[in-house]
This record gives C-alpha cells, sequence and structure tokens, in this order.
DNA sequence: CGTTGAATTGAAAGTGATCAAGGCGTGTGG
DNA sequence: CCACACGCCTTGATCACTTTCAATTCAACG
C-alpha cells in the first residue's frame, strides 16, 4: 500500500517538507467500481479529489445520449482542483475501480497560501491540463484520425511514464475500443480499423487492457507527438 | 474611453471595493495591431494582461506551418493568467487591433490573497476557459461541421453579450473565413459552404466583419447550445 | 489598370460514418 | 454439460460529409 498522494507528489516534484504538509490534508479515501459516475460523497463534499489508483474519464453528452469524453483522470490526477460543487454540464465515470484521497480543501488552500512552492505546483497542474485539452482540440482539428489515436497513445504513454506506471514501454489501458472512441470522437468500428492499421504496421500491441508499444519513434512521428506540452 | 478593466469587472461580477484593489494593480497598456504575435514586452515581462478591446486567438501549429486556433481572446478575457512565461506551445495572436492592460501579477497575487471574493472571481474565470476548451472538444467529437460553426456563433454571441458588445442579436466578428476554419477544423472552403448554408436557411447575415443572428432560438437548437458551461 | 486578399463555385477523390452481421470468450441457468 | 445471452471485437458493403484541386468573381487599393 503505497501513501496516497505518493504518484501526486512525483508529478508535482514537491519537495519532502511540502509533501507532508500535504499529506496532512488529507481527510480519508473514497472507492468507485468500474462504471460508476463518481459523485460526491454528499451534496456538501467539498473535499478536493486526487486519484490514487485507477482510471476515470470526465465527459459531457448531448441530448441524444451519446458522449464524448473530454479528458482521462489517471493516477496522482486531481479530479477537481477547481470545479464547482455541481461539476457543471461534466460527468465523470470510473473507468475501472477507484481509489481516490480526500484533501481538506480550506486546509489545501491555506498550505498554498503557506507554501509558494505548492501554489506553483497547483497551478502548474492548471496549466499542464489546460495544454492537454488544446492538444485534444489540435488533434481533432489537424490530425486524421490515425495520427489522433496515435497522439493519444503517446500522450498516456508519457502521462504514466511519469508516474512509474510503465515499464519498458508498455503499461495498462483499461479501456474498451468503444470508450477510446468516445474520446476519439470516432464510431467504434472505424476505431477498431485504425487500431487494427496501427496494429498491422507493427507499431503496436494492443489487447487485454494493455498496450505495448513497439516503435516509439515511429508513433511520435506519426503523432507529431511533442511532450513539451506535458512538461510545467 | 472606457476604464482599461470594465469589461473584465463586468464578467466576473466583483463588488466596486474589489475592482479598486484590482485597478491599482495596472501598470500601463500595450497594443498590438492585427496580424501581430503578441509576444511579451522583453523576456522579463511577467505582467498579467486583460483584453481591452480588440480580438485575438490562441493556436498551435504543426510541422506542416497548419494552424488551429485553440481558443479565441475577447474583450474582458485575461490573456495569461496562468501561462509560463515562453507560453509553451502556443502563440496568440491579434485578429485586430489589440489593446490590453498591463497587470503587475504580484500585485494581482496580494490582491487575491487579501481578498477571497477577487480570488474567487480569478478561480471563475480559469474555470470558464476550461469548459469552453472542453465545449470545444465537444464539437469537434460529435457536432457535425454545420452544428459546430451554429455552437461556435452561440458561444461568442453569448461571450460578447455578456460584456455588453452585442446590440439586438448583432455583433462584430472580425474574422475571415479562413481564420473561421482555423477554429473550426475544416478547410476555408467548406467553412464557405457551411456559411451559405446558415444564411440560405435564413438563420444569419454574415459580412464584413459582422454577424446578425436572425433566429437565436433555431441557431441554439442546431447547436444544442446550452449556456450553463459558461456560467461561472 | 494590375494586383492582392477574400469569398465563391464546380468536380473529383477520399475519409470516416452507417447499417448489418458474424465470431469469440465468459458466465449463468437449466 | 449444454444452451443461451452478453460484452467486446471484427468484417463487409454502402453512403455521406469533407477535402482537394482548380478557377472565377469581386472589392479594395496603390
Amino acid at each position: 500500500m503505497t501513501p496516497p498522494l505518493d504518484l501526486f507528489h512525483i508529478r508535482t516534484g514537491l519537495q519532502p517538507a511540502e509533501r507532508e504538509v500535504l499529506d496532512a490534508t488529507i481527510l480519508g479515501s473514497a472507492t468507485w467500481s468500474r462504471g460508476e459516475t463518481m459523485l460526491p460523497a454528499s451534496d456538501r463534499d467539498d473535499n478536493l479529489h486526487v486519484i490514487v489508483s485507477g482510471w476515470a474519464a470526465r465527459s459531457r453528452a448531448l441530448r441524444d445520449g451519446v458522449r464524448q469524453i473530454t479528458d482521462f483522470l489517471l493516477p496522482g490526477d486531481v479530479c477537481d482542483f477547481l470545479t464547482t460543487p455541481t461539476n457543471g454540464p461534466d460527468a465523470v465515470t470510473a473507468l475501472t475501480d477507484v481509489t481516490v484521497a480526500q484533501l481538506d480543501r480550506p486546509a489545501v488552500r491555506r498550505a498554498m497560501q503557506a507554501h509558494p512552492a505548492i501554489e506553483q505546483a497547483v497551478l502548474g497542474l492548471v496549466l499542464a491540463d489546460q495544454s492537454v485539452l488544446r492538444s485534444w482540440i489540435v488533434s481533432f482539428g489537424l490530425r486524421d484520425k490515425r495520427e489522433h489515436l496515435a497522439h493519444l497513445l503517446c500522450e498516456l504513454h508519457h502521462r504514466l511514464k511519469r508516474v512509474g506506471l510503465v515499464g519498458d514501454h508498455e503499461f495498462e489501458l483499461p479501456l474498451t475500443q468503444a470508450e477510446l472512441a468516445e474520446a476519439l470522437g470516432m464510431t467504434n468500428v472505424h476505431t477498431n480499423r485504425v487500431v487494427q492499421g496501427l496494429r498491422r504496421d507493427q507499431l503496436i500491441e494492443i489487447g487485454e487492457g494493455r498496450v505495448h508499444i513497439l516503435h516509439p519513434l515511429k508513433l511520435r512521428e506519426i503523432a507529431e507527438f511533442n511532450s513539451a506540452y506535458l512538461e510545467s
């Protein structure tokens, strides 16, 4: 059992002193299982949630029920640093069983005021989130579907590697092709064909909840992936 | 000559007391003309910029030079509340002549710490920005091009109206069809046809830098536009 | 006037969606 | 143990929306 905020600390690069301060704001933990909508425990739950383990997706739906995933939430990510209690039009869904650490929001705010490094770290996270959203827009606007998928795989690879969840270019990808399709804005049928395309070209092995990137350089080439946008 | 932060204050709904505090952080102003890249005046310019008048676009480019606009910056918007000095991979371009107010970033930070209402206002802005980015992703993923354009027009209408720049469903839209295309992720040729489609259906009048939304309800219906995501 | 930027039109090609069906593994109940 | 249902992946054929390429119009401007 690793400490709850371990991966968060790795991401932010905070020093031990500040890590302790943030660890002290932990109130408890909560879990959801795959498929559940991650609603706050109560209407008055103003906690701040950090994902300890598991994957989640933030999404919006249109009237006809189709939904678009706008964001993947990975271990070490913050669910809702800045969100309103109601979360607005966004739904957060557990893609696997998910455990989150609950932090006391006022205490975190105080920690930010007392420790500039913590404030910097949090601002950096928000910045990085925005940058990922922009990169998704670029993928939708400028890349074809093959490139888009390649870019998403590179992004996930990079983000997971950063928190030590990638071994030898292989990592867990707990997404069905239908869920991938909801993130890429395409049909599951076409997603399947694009996946097969990358497989056929010996670029990736994928299936059973895992991906193995066989040729990282070529994949990044196809995606025109530049990790700079992910660095704080 | 309206006070520099006037539109910003309207957006955030701050009270006069807090408005004065923020006004006191103004160091000066800067201008760019249409087409210019809005770089900071110097490498060490750590000011925070609020758009006083004019439009700008944030964009990213791929190697082949094609660029994707990820964001429009309108009067009252903050250019770079949270950005790094280098702005990362993003470029900000003036779409018209643009005037910005330069605020002293440390002073703003102090203002936020001293006045919770200011902190709330700023967090609200960041939240709203993220929400707009997500709505763009939804448009790309779920809406066809006609709906996407309709949604963008509704968004701009709503954002401009909020700061008093819309009169009777008519407002300035200082974008060429090619620039619209760069935001919508489609070719200028197809943009032209989609624009004509909305025109033919008597939904909008558009041209010469202005739009007139003839049938707001139908347009929102087509776009499945719900302004909730824009409210703080 | 010639030039330039923007809007417009036409025809052909292509990418991705849609519709429909089949395969495969797993779990469950008869 | 077998039948069946279910979730997920896969395949094929067809259709539609968008792109691409090539030209044309038009107004503003020097």
